[in-house]
DNA sequence: TCTCTTGTGTTACTTTATAACATCACAGTA
DNA sequence: TACTGTGATGTTATAAAGTAACACAAGAGA
């Protein structure tokens, strides 16, 4: 049954990179029950924590839902700016801007240890004001 | 049955209020069926939709939890520091920190309308380096 | 081959959240 | 007083997200 290493890791990783939207667990499953027809959930949140452990996907915690991650060597240092308008995600390395955060958090003697950064508008392509209007 | 105006919020609320942890929206339903004890978890999560329009309470993503706000009058331009340890969250006002990630995320051109900023990690009297040890 | 470790299968369940529709309470007003 | 509109709440049912516990399989190394 377990076929060898990582492979739910790496199907997982498959089915999330043929989207540029992030998925929900369930979204996964439902995809990879294709292939998989008994697959059950446990299955699909374990490879998920295993990727996030090693960093190759973000869990959006205001979508409770997951993406890719474009800069996987970089920690949690980053800000996702989420579009509601078509969903897009933008991972934006920003390591000035975590340090501010820190600081900020810091001042009362708190130790960072996770930051969740997301900024949730409009994306370029679906903001009014610029282009179109 | 509906006894008056906003009720439940304000009941909700002074839960909130006897906690200085954030609640998930079932503890505070538990702790209201002392009350109430047919209360629904819709009647709560809408009291919930309330209080977070007015700016009374604020949710925590990444705890799926609820706090009240200190700083009712400021948007969403705040910071939650969470103490991994004890549970504590400090919402800390720091408007020009909001700035500087409207500021990244906007460079692409994404317009931003709402901020999650939560910091995890352990806070002052939890961390070990410094007083105690 | 033995054994250890890690990943996966399986079953069942808990927690979190929402949909859809009925009903009630108050305010305004006729 | 009765009428009516609106918004909050009640009620029922279900969807969506996440986890616990235990069993087994597949490689790696001894």
């Amino acid at each position: 049954m377990a076929r060898r290493k990582g492979k739910m890791q790496e199907e997982v990783l498959e089915v999330l990179r043929r989207h540029d939207q992030p998925q929900t667990a369930y979204a996964l499953l439902a995809e990879m029950r294709a292939d998989h027809p008994l697959l059950a959930p446990t299955t699909i949140y374990r490879a998920l924590d295993a990727l996030m452990e090693r960093g190759a996907i973000h869990r959006l915690e205001s979508l409770k839902a997951f993406v890719i991650r474009r800069h996987e060597d970089q920690g949690d240092a980053c800000l996702m700016a989420i579009c509601d308008e078509c969903g897009a995600v933008e991972e934006r390395l920003a390591p000035r801007l975590i340090d501010d955060v820190s600081a900020e958090a810091a001042k009362s003697g708190f130790a960072p240890t996770r930051h969740v950064i997301e900024v949730h508008g409009r994306c370029a392509g679906c903001e009014p004001g610029d282009t179109a209007r």
